[in-house]
DNA sequence: CGTGAAGTTGAGTATGCTCAACGGTGGTGG
DNA sequence: CCACCACCGTTGAGCATACTCAACTTCACG
């Protein structure tokens, strides 16, 4: 309901000042989550007058590790993966995307890693300088910037945490609250939990295999921390026993 | 050389303005490497009328996971780790910091995660709103963090690949090329890397227990990979095998 | 209903962990 | 000055967690 309100706000915004504000960005669901937030609709005028959208079907790449990074994407929609990739074939994915994130956007001239739909999904996407331009020019487009990367170090720092001292079960755990946090698409109305990807694509984050995987979610499903598969959804039993059991014990 | 250069350019630039740029940030070794890089005399003094400085003897927390993040820290020399606590006492080191790098400016009100002098080391130190504020003001900083930050982002992903996926042998031959890449002032002029962490530091950073990580150095000792430790300095034998170790075979 | 992909379960194995002992080094005090 | 001690690093032996390989089940889709 919120985001409905702010959506139209957004629109009356645009035009009463004349802006060209494409109605894309107007009716965009992710606005108000996205680096866009913040900026007043003169700014977000200028900002999309550089927008491309892209529409993804799942196990679509959207760009490769080394390659040059050319461009900058707002996941509106969907879910993405990103993940290296090493020469025998092993795979770690060092994250998951949904509406609102901010992908592509390294340190140097080279995609660090591969982008993959895992679901449909869509995505606005910026010419690489000329964001660096307007974050020069909008200091809300900074400030938006910086908080996006912010999350992602944080968000990669207690991954660390998990890939090097925890558990399989304390990994899994972790992982569901996680989503249950910071996805709220994922989180369906009766509480239960939609994974958007595969097993091996969580095994491949939680630097687990999918056989490990599986035995977790099996092991919490008799311990009635979960509940069975309701069409690729977890049912959530006990989110409490489900942080227990994430910070481990002592 | 260039250094040196830079910082008496840096004196005279600030000299000719008369703006009150401190002779500590005229003179300040890693004013290239830091955020401060990029930004003028007049925005620099701006800057440092917030700075405080702060010496850190070894072992000593600059500030505490959980605690409230109310300032930024640029370590200016010496190395710094950061890491996080379970409550059973295991422990992830997230990152280890050199001069010129960025710590404590996180997503939300509180540091996620422990900082702690490895050796002798000094920092400044800024209000956190005030950076905020500046950030806001001055193109040049904002990129600048975001730089940082973007940094951070990307080496925390390789770290991930690490711990997720590599083998302890793997794990020890990536760590000393990024030590050899990123962290220059442990880089000696023979060539040899001055390790200035203990053993259960890079245990705790690599995922690993100090028993392997010494297992592992003395397996690529053996394989003659690297040499014998000459007073703390670990000799890089060759560079190219322990890349090639590094990525895995295939 | 048949087929292929995804997920689950089982049995055996290997990599890295635990526990324990030993050696070197630097700081301290007799 | 040297003996002592604490801390750090190394090595060894046995073990546990998660991996490998393999069979089987379930589900979506034709």
């Amino acid at each position: 309901m919120a985001h409905v309100s702010a959506n139209v706000i957004g629109l009356c915004d645009a035009a009463r000042h004349g802006s060209h504000l494409p109605l894309e960005c107007a009716n965009c669901v992710s606005r108000h989550l996205a680096m866009c937030a913040g900026l007043n609709p003169d700014e977000l005028a200028h900002l999309a007058r550089h927008i491309t959208r892209r529409k993804l079907d799942p196990g679509q790449t959207l760009f490769r590790e080394s390659d040059p990074a050319i461009s900058v994407f707002t996941v509106t929609s969907g879910a993405i993966k990103q993940y290296k990739l090493l020469a025998d074939g092993r795979c770690q994915v060092t994250g998951f995307y949904f509406s609102g994130d901010l992908i592509g956007l390294p340190e140097g001239a080279d995609y660090p890693v591969t982008a993959e739909a895992l679901t449909e999904a869509t995505v606005c996407s910026f010419p690489r300088p000329r964001i660096a331009e307007l974050v020069g020019r909008y200091p809300a487009l900074a400030e938006a910037v910086i908080l996006k990367l912010q999350r992602e170090v944080t968000s990669a720092q207690g991954q660390m945490l998990s890939l090097g001292r925890l558990s399989a079960e304390e990994r899994i755990a972790g992982f569901l609250l996680s989503l249950l946090d910071r996805a709220p698409e994922c989180v369906n109305v009766d509480g239960s939990l939609s994974l958007q990807m595969r097993r091996a694509d969580i095994a491949d984050y939680l630097g687990l295999t999918v056989e490990t995987v599986s035995r977790s979610f099996t092991k919490l499903r008799n311990a009635g921390v979960i509940g069975a598969d309701r069409g690729g959804a977890v049912e959530i039993l006990s989110r409490d026993r489900l942080a227990d059991i994430a910070t481990g014990p002592a």
